[in-house]
DNA sequence: GGAGAGATCTGGAACGGTCCAAAGAAGGGC
DNA sequence: GCCCTTCTTTGGACCGTTCCAGATCTCTCC
């Protein structure tokens, strides 16, 4: 009971199993009756054909792997949302990896996609070994997206301006008449960049002194004990500027344990205007980082990239936007 | 500048492309230094086997097709968290795919299983069409997760006890001492199956003539409009139990709009046991689902299936528990 | 009626593996 | 030294497509 083969359709159309491949890809040049009697036959048998077979003769896959760090990370979901709709567009599909969950396995997933012979590889977020996307990359036409590392001679890295970002939340902050703001800070690169926006446009302000940093990570439990530690202090801050959503809500529920109210005694930004953010019990003022059209942005750049693999690789930077919601305002005049 | 194949390898090692391939696949019959030869052969070359190549051969592709409806919904990640891992250990890969993104092509994505040859498939909650997996299920091992439907001939169904889940919730509410309880009901089977749970015990305790069922839907929106409508009628319910943690926290809000206290005023019970629920600036009571576990077992049945094809359907039920948090009290002794 | 030009159609060689039957090598017993 | 058995190793068929070179058909035109 094996499914039908292409060879199976020709004999019952009469024809041979060439014709029926050129009916099948379009061409242009079959008679009608012909083409209509091996689409009949198609029909008839239920055939569909092996894709195994298929990209092995025409040497491509028509896939492209996508090396996600973690699936519980909204952000991430909105970005694959945009890359598979601008990929899907183009008739190729898309082979999906959660690094997170083999994170033991290290570079296994590379590896399964290079024996896969995917079209190209899509790395989103920090990933843990980047050395796996080092080696992908010499073989795979590859794109970082939403993170700016590891730069590699020919990988393109589409991401959002994470300095940028920071730096229009800490500037709203200050616009509403903040002086002492700290930042909970994230991990890797993205972290980084983030911060040191945020400390730019402090010292620009002339307000270095009263700039605090503290270390948390892209959890809300991170973001709920950084900003304990925060609100414990001596000289707390007015306002906090979390690294993203998960660690504003945090910040939050930190917040109203204290017995602080929010906005009334502390202003909480977040980032990435998840839905997390969106939502009207938590209406988290945010920085939107265009998810979607970042993962479209990728997808282009990848299919320019298969079309083309030595071209140099390049950064293409999207600005977020600020979204202001319900968790800021001025400081208590008092203060 | 092709990859190298089984025979550039075989050529170098100076052995031929089938002694390649015992070594490869690991056979006992090989003399050590042939072994080694090979090996040796395989990193200089970097060689890796074409996935595409040997299905071909094989006539399998130890992968798995998921189809699932929204991965914006944490429970299903959670799911998709389980049936990888336990797929995973058994040497199989998962092929993912977001029903709902490409919901104008409706079969179109189990018809790329099927060229795929997926060894199998696993549909994950209420997919938009359920015709579609009839057809895939007739070729492919199936089994549906998340959900009761479609029931199908050779399928196996592995869901949580929804009913049962409901009825933990709503006894739990009765049993704080709550007469006027209110369910904001969600769709398709699973959503009945809530319902009737809620109505049975209602009807258990005497209190069908208190029991509200207003309609929602799957997300936080529909909870809020759903919380709403309840709290502006004449004679409003003490507690609210929400098809989902999505619909539980727009009830939330709903309640916090309107002037009332969560748990103080109003109680309220989600469903899923997400990460959300356990936002400590929500803190919902809730069902929990056992999403994680009911992905392991649908792996399990579906590598039973892939097995033996043709065993009978069954329908395999995992009983939730409630997760008491901070959305539920007493109601208020005047009431 | 035949040549020439297109339009259609076909056989067979890839593509890169697996697997089987059989060949070759090695060891044991007489 | 020879035959038999047990290990190892190998050539070649096969998996189901695509694609190319060439065969066959159909027309048109002289």
């Amino acid at each position: 009971m094996r499914p039908p083969t292409i060879r199976d359709v020709a004999e019952r159309a009469g024809v041979s199993k060439s014709l029926v491949s050129l009916v099948l890809r379009g061409s242009q040049q079959v008679r009608p009756e012909k083409r209509r009697a091996v689409l009949a036959a198609v029909e008839e048998l239920g055939y569909r054909p092996n894709a195994a077979a298929r990209s092995l003769s025409e040497r491509r896959t028509r896939t492209v792997g996508v090396l996600l760090n973690d699936l519980r990370n909204p952000w991430f979901v909105e970005l694959l949302d945009g890359l598979n709709s601008e990929l899907y567009a183009s008739g190729l599909r898309t082979l999906l990896a959660d690094g997170r969950l083999n994170r033991r396995l290290g570079e296994d997933l590379t590896h399964t996609f290079t024996e896969l012979r995917v079209d190209g590889l899509i790395a989103v977020g920090t990933l843990p070994d980047p050395a796996a996307v080092r080696t992908a990359a010499a073989r795979v036409p590859t794109v970082v997206a939403g993170t700016r590392e590891p730069v590699l001679p020919n990988v393109d890295i589409v991401a959002g301006d994470d300095e940028l970002g920071a730096r229009l939340a800490t500037e709203h902050l200050i616009g509403l008449g903040h002086r002492h703001i700290a930042h909970i800070a994230g991990q890797g690169v993205v972290g980084e960049l983030r911060r040191r926006g945020f400390e730019a446009v402090m010292r620009e302000h002339g307000l270095s002194g009263s700039a605090t940093v503290e270390q948390g990570d892209l959890t809300e439990e991170g973001g709920y004990r950084a900003t304990v530690r925060l609100l414990s202090a001596p000289h707390r801050p007015t306002a906090v500027f979390a690294f993203n959503d998960m660690a504003g809500v945090g910040a939050l529920s930190a917040a109203e344990e204290l017995g602080l109210r929010v906005p009334g005694d502390l202003s909480l930004v977040g980032y990435d205007n998840t839905y997390l953010a969106r939502l009207r019990h938590l209406w988290l003022t945010t920085v939107d980082n265009a998810g979607h059209d970042i993962g479209r942005r990728a997808a282009r750049r990848l299919l320019d990239r298969i079309a083309d693999p030595a071209r140099p690789g390049g950064v293409a930077l999207t600005a977020p936007v600020l979204e202001v919601r319900g968790t800021t305002a001025p400081p208590r005049p008092a203060d």
